[in-house]
DNA sequence: GTGAAAGCGCTAACAA
DNA sequence: TTGTTAGCGCTTTCAC
């Protein structure tokens, strides 16, 4: 900026004003420092400013587990829009499976001043982020509410969910269900087992602890664990999966033996209706997350003064898979049959 | 810092010297300077250090269309996970569908200096970012090459895998194929269609123009011009699409028909494996888009010199879609059927 | 309307 | 090993 200045024949200051678009300069000195600027390839450096004037960097953090996963992407891309109506940068920082990352990568966007920070807790403790929020750093966190730490969170009704997926299933006649879920490490797998558990109460009926399968991890996981527990003296006549990754494991053993078990599983995917086999999932508005997160984010980015908030988004049952009868179909901008 | 150097009772550049955790403190006067950052909630600041030292900013740019295309969010996942083996956080910009923008958003980061720049072009004209080249930040464009400048870019092999799809097809005795692109616009649809004919020419055979369609925008518009060519008095044995996203919308159209054209789709998807129809698409490593573009960024970014590169990555057939036949399938991890 | 000087938070270069 | 000074690129303050 100084070279400009110099070459332009006007002081940095003036140089400073034209670039910002604020103030009157004159116009025949601002044309001046327009030329030379493009004369040397002047580019404005974002950091300095934001360092002099205190302003904020217009930069949001995003810590997320993978991309490559439908549930995350939906949620960085929605989060992605909000941020740019707000003409703020999104950094995404991938968490990876480990509790330590994740707080060395909040750590490291706190360092970077970040304007806030939306997270999607990989699980573990969050009390260490405590400082980070007294020293003004907002922060949301996505589909798990943070443990040992007041802040902001958007959930999904994991509970009722599940709920409403086991008397769905129950009223359908069957008493003998499945049950797959990840590890109970994650609050939301608890919740889901729990709604499960409600409902056979709520029923009047037992359920069959030999038949919930825990840390039941991916599709292929879950494909064995059908195998198993169909090959029992007294299997289950449907199933329960804790998330799409094992329900889609399940859907296809089911597919493969050609056989009629129900399938209830918890999260929708594309193209779910386009599978080979009736089922049903557990369906919600996965972009809200990010949407809502990222504007409650910059309410408090902007200093909007409100107690710690918990936003739960509701979910809905909805039948997948193809019937086997040809002819319309249903759109996948318009889904079919949710409840 | 300079509190924590008063509270410390040290010097400024002892407390900027153990933060950086480089040279030799003395033990005591390290550990009154961590008190003291402590108890003030001491975090140092990196943009400054940054400005200061003249160093980079650990910091790369991605500009992308959409994270909810899959196409796009596993070139971000695998970007990500290089980005973080080089210890650089990942800006992930919009694009949007506008050039402009998109043009807006690069000089954007440039102006947060940034190290380098991913970019998947949404297309138009990339001389204007000459300048930014000049002024030393590394960029590389995925997907497409830039238009207008000289730059390293990582494609797929469009010609070639349109040119094999067509060819299979012909070979099974199709001569009459339905060809759906997307607007040709867009270098990849011209090089597919291109292929196409240049496996009609190779065959000897004539391609009829009337069975071309192009700017195809999604599955829905693909499913009306399926019904629209199948309607004709001379109708197509056989489709191609020039990508996933038509390549569902046929799919799902010819599955509800229950008729049994063949189908050749560019891009492969998630749960391709589950359609309830047989299909064949042209498949290609996406992820190595992200991964071998980020790689080569960085080697731009440690001032490797090398003359500008077009990494093209090969494409393959494989077979998709059930084929009605139960039993053991195999799994997604090792798809089936690739040539 | 324009410019000179001071300083944002930090580190390089040097001195002690 | 520790401290002092100057200054990264920019904006603020205030005088002109």
């Amino acid at each position: 900026m100084t070279d400009v200045a110099r070459v332009a024949g006007v002081s940095l200051k003036t140089v400073s004003r034209v670039v910002n678009g604020v103030a009157t300069v004159d116009q025949e000195l601002a044309e001046r420092v327009h030329a030379a600027s493009a004369e040397l390839g002047f580019r404005a450096n974002f950091a300095a400013s934001a360092l002099r004037s205190g302003s904020s960097t217009a930069t949001i953090g995003l810590l997320i587990k993978d991309l490559s996963n439908e549930f995350y992407a939906n949620i960085a891309s929605a989060v992605a829009v909000v941020a740019k109506a707000h003409h703020t940068q999104l950094i995404t920082a991938h968490s990876g499976e480990n509790a330590e990352d994740e707080l060395e990568a909040i750590f490291d966007l706190c360092r970077r001043r970040v304007d806030g920070l939306l997270i999607v807790p990989t699980g573990g403790d969050h009390s260490a982020l405590k400082s980070e929020i007294d020293l003004g750093i907002p922060m949301v966190f996505i589909d798990r509410k943070p443990v040992g730490l007041a802040a902001d969170s958007v959930v999904l009704d994991n509970f009722a969910g599940a709920r409403d997926a086991a008397t769905r299933l129950i009223n359908d006649g069957h008493s003998r269900i499945g049950i797959l879920v990840d590890t109970l490490n994650m609050a939301t797998m608890r919740d889901r087992l729990q709604g499960v558990r409600t409902a056979f109460a709520e029923a009047g009926l037992a359920l069959d602890d030999s038949l919930v399968v825990t840390n039941v991890r991916g599709p292929i996981e879950a494909s064995i664990e059908v195998d198993r527990l169909l090959a029992s003296s007294a299997p289950p006549t449907a199933f329960f999966c804790g998330n799409n990754r094992s329900g889609i494991g399940v859907l296809r053993s089911l597919w493969q033996r050609g056989t009629n078990e129900a399938l209830v599983s918890f999260d929708d995917f594309q193209l779910s209706e386009l599978m080979p086999r009736p089922f049903t999932v557990v369906r919600y508005d996965n972009r809200a997350l990010g949407t809502i997160s990222a504007e409650l984010l910059f309410r408090r980015i902007n200093r909007e003064v409100f107690d710690p908030t918990t936003v739960v988004l509701p979910t809905e049952l909805c039948d997948r898979g193809i019937t086997g009868l040809r002819g319309p179909q249903p759109q996948a901008s318009q889904r079919a049959r949710c409840t």
